[in-house]
DNA sequence: TATGAATGAGCGTTCATTCAT
DNA sequence: CATGAATGAACGCTCATTCAT
């Protein structure tokens, strides 16, 4: 790949983060183009459609996010700190998911390219380790699963449309300490509807319409 | 009004109101129209265009959430008891607040109308009211406003994207009640960033830009 | 046919006449229903069509030109002084021409109704007279004929778009006098191109699209 | 711009014109599209929306009608003969005229694009200059003035919708015979109502109501 | 390979006309 | 008969994608 042509790629793919990360996956790829300084052509010649530039958002975005979480991992004291770090401070991880629940074909989207799933999985194995890891050091209730931090994480993912803004940050920011705090091991908790919900419960054919 | 009219009003409004749930409140007229089983011209004689569309099932939904929510302040012990029985159970009231995160035009959208505006701001009233005397009872923590409770829910109210649904579904429920557990009042609570956020501190002018 | 069906059959035709004549022969029915007073069906039990409607108005219309005419014919000194009266001061026969020039179909719907061309014939048959006497009389120049003239005065009919509007209706009064001394018989006159234009020069045959 | 788009914008703006001339500035653009043979988005790359297309029609047209103008100026002997020329031969000047008393936003249209006021203002100053000229060298009546002219102007740029249509061609031309002959300096002139209209009487600001 | 023009299906909306009340 | 609601074809305009330069 030339040069010229990969530096082009990048700079679509780019711009296409910040679109998405502002206007949801259905940004117009006119203005994903002009924000990246190509025409449009040159966005398709890198991106057979509109799907294949969201699976290259969402690869770039969940190593990004990966890297991010890794740090935290072994730079924290422990699996609790790693969690929290991680929760609270990745932008990456938060469009991550913002992308993943954004539109309910996104598995099967991701699933047509192997790096894509590959991306995913390692990302949420890793989620998944830094859960159990905490629970078995007592710090993290037991009666929740990875799929339960998940979930959580992906619905704090959305924007919060409040004026002024800072106030919608601060909102979100509250928010997110709250759901740390009610996950946090403790005496007296209340009994959770049903099961901890755990990756393997999750199915990801999401493609029957 | 004649009877087949108001007829098709409902069935329009009701139809609005799944493509709304599901697909957000950019969801083809011409498909809601088909789905209400009425041509597109009916639909425009009810509705001037789809803003005035989306008041109406606005306002359709507030009422009935607001009725829902009388309820369960009239019908639980506490004002504790009725936050979770609202929060909980309200479908109505997370439609509310999904339309009312979904874009941020939307309360520019609602001033445009008296009624419409006129019921969201006696939601918020009611929701107000529940969280005030839920504080002065000493069940809920005092270091959150009724803001806080708002945008949680509205978060709390975007749909979860995973397979199998009843798992979607359960994933929502339990995530709803780590938040409710960390609301309650307690002895050891973590010092949250900022103040509690009340629907003063919301600006509703959201036009300017 | 009940007084009341006529009384609305009237001012039907009369909203009509009055949306034709400012805003042309496409006015929106609506608009013409709610000026008379009546609901869209009303106007369609009364008019098959628009174009049944564009009939009753140019009858009701020619009649009331043709009346004038003659009125004029009959009080005036002179041939000559009856069509300058007509000419200058006859709304009817304004709109009538308008009507007449206001789109291409306009002959081949009239010929659609006996009436309606029977009508159109009598004012163009009393036109016409009153021409060959102004010519017999010596007052009216005789190589321009009754087709000039009519032509002449369809093309003053337009609306003049001006502003300020009595500025415009003043610039549509001088321009017939200035057309009218043209028509005047008089010493010097230029040679107009081609023969003059007599109403049997003009076939009615539109159709052909 | 590239050559294949520099076609298409002339044929899109020539179908334009054939268009407006006949059916008027409503005209479908879709129509207009298909006629240049392009598919509609291509008429909408060029022109923004229907007025955008308008204007650059009647900048085209106001374009060369100037040009004509100037020439008929450059090479006629009076500026009586000049005006003559213009009036009687330019049909380019006609259509102008036509575009502009189409309907009354036109003014509004055009003062949207600084190009198509200045064109607009340039025509009717030229016109003022023949006028004035023509009546400095007494060929001109001089109770008239450069709006008389083009009101009439105006009027008789109206199609003539008489069959066949050489005879509308011919009526066409002996009305605008007579209107110059009436305009002609002579001796017994008729007391024309009002005082002569000038550009300086017309307001542009057509945009209240 | 990049460009940016062209395509054309799709959606929002209007309005002449029909039809159930 | 009148009403006014419903219809659906038509039109303005957008934008994802393709293709000529």
């Amino acid at each position: 790949m030339r040069a010229d042509a990969r530096r082009n790629r990048d700079r679509i793919v780019a711009a296409a983060k910040a679109w998405f990360a502002t206007h949801g996956p259905e940004a117009p790829t006119e203005d994903i183009a002009r924000s990246a300084g190509v025409a449009p052509g040159t966005l398709y010649r890198h991106f057979a459609d509109r799907e294949a530039l969201i699976r290259a958002v969402a690869i770039n975005n969940f190593d990004h996010a990966i890297a991010e979480a890794t740090a935290a991992v072994s730079e924290e004291a422990s699996a609790w700190d790693a969690l929290v770090r991680i929760l609270r401070q990745s932008q990456e991880l938060r469009l991550s998911f913002r992308l993943l629940t954004a539109y309910p074909h996104m598995h099967a989207v991701l699933k047509k390219e192997r790096d894509a799933e590959q991306a995913r999985k390692h990302m949420v194995d890793l989620l998944d380790r830094v859960v159990r890891r905490a629970q078995a050091e007592g710090t993290l209730r037991t009666d929740v699963g990875t799929g339960d931090v998940a979930v959580m994480f992906a619905l704090l993912s959305h924007p919060v449309t409040i004026d002024p803004s800072a106030t919608a940050q601060l909102a979100s920011e509250r928010c997110m300490a709250l759901l740390l705090e009610s996950l946090r091991a403790g005496e007296q908790h209340d009994q959770l509807p049903g099961q901890a919900i755990w990756p393997e419960q999750i199915t990801e054919d999401r493609d029957r319409r």
